[in-house]
DNA sequence: CGCGAAATCACCCGTTCGGGTGACGACCCG
DNA sequence: CGGGTCGTCACCCGAACGGGTGATTTCGCG
């Protein structure tokens, strides 16, 4: 199993983080504890900055960033990690869709075309469109961006 | 300005945890200062602590529940929050994208035709056409799922 | 083996879409 | 007042789409 270099700097984070917490309660401890210090206030402070890294963190955790480009400009804009999109299968069997369907479908969210489509998965226009002929049949849907509208809030697709 | 019930309740909760923490701080000072323990060791378990319960409040704040309905039965799901679509106001200034294109840009979204289009809008097809065009071209796209697809990873429409 | 499901491709035909151009009124701003 | 933006509508034309029918191949299952 190989680690994304998003997980990688999330692991480098937290060896850093340690080192850093070591590094200061040893400092905080010499500082403080001779002066007399309530340990109260010490543990607030810990558990204070903890509180705030920890939330720090579980806001990271949840977002992700993408790159896009709109007439030739590249620019990377922060999005709401749509926490790891699960088709639900049941309803895919329910309505009959097979994989090939599905995934004709899921190209046609993307916006491309019956001729790219025909493209990228290595068939004919004419199968792609009768492939996409029928999930739409199944799904109900007159249009392509009805298909995709209904893909989605049944969550056959991201 | 009114608190919903759920910003109530996490201030509750803040409140109960900060109750807790004073208990627990005085608790734990008895029992361990007494015998002599390190600091460090202390330190490091509220840190541990607090740092858990940031991670755990920042899932919890991005996430939301909301009600469904299933063969009348009413319950409460935790849904992967999809923080409450903000558009980025920005960006459609950015690209000199008109409020009336943008009503059009979203019922396309919805997988409406030309012509219910023009009748939820009250406008001829024509123009439905010729702001569906316009906002084509400022997004770049050439069929209107691509502009779907463009449109909702530039956050213009939900 | 034969049946059915899935995938593939073809042809036709009517509708919708996209792209281009032009035009007109309303409104705002300098 | 004149220019700019916005919204509105029209017409045309080629390309894309959707809907229907039919046909072939492959593959798994009984």
């Amino acid at each position: 199993m190989r680690l994304d270099p998003t997980l990688r700097s999330h692991v480098l984070l937290f060896g850093l983080l340690g080192g850093a917490l070591i590094a200061g309660l040893r400092f905080i401890e010499y500082r403080w504890l001779v002066v007399e210090h309530s340990i109260e206030i010490y543990g607030g402070l810990v558990a204070a900055l903890f509180a705030g890294v920890g939330l720090w963190l579980g806001r990271r955790l949840v977002h992700e960033r993408s790159t896009v480009v709109i007439r030739d400009v590249v620019r990377e804009v922060p999005v709401p990690a749509l926490p790891a999109f699960v088709r639900d299968q049941a309803r895919v069997q329910a309505l009959g869709i097979t994989p090939r369907e599905l995934e004709i479908l899921e190209l046609i969210a993307e916006g491309l075309s019956t001729r790219e489509i025909a493209d990228r998965a290595h068939v004919s226009e004419n199968t792609v469109k009768t492939h996409s002929g029928r999930v739409f049949d199944k799904l109900g849907a007159r249009r392509r961006t009805q298909a995709v509208q209904r893909g989605r809030e049944l969550r056959l697709i991201p």
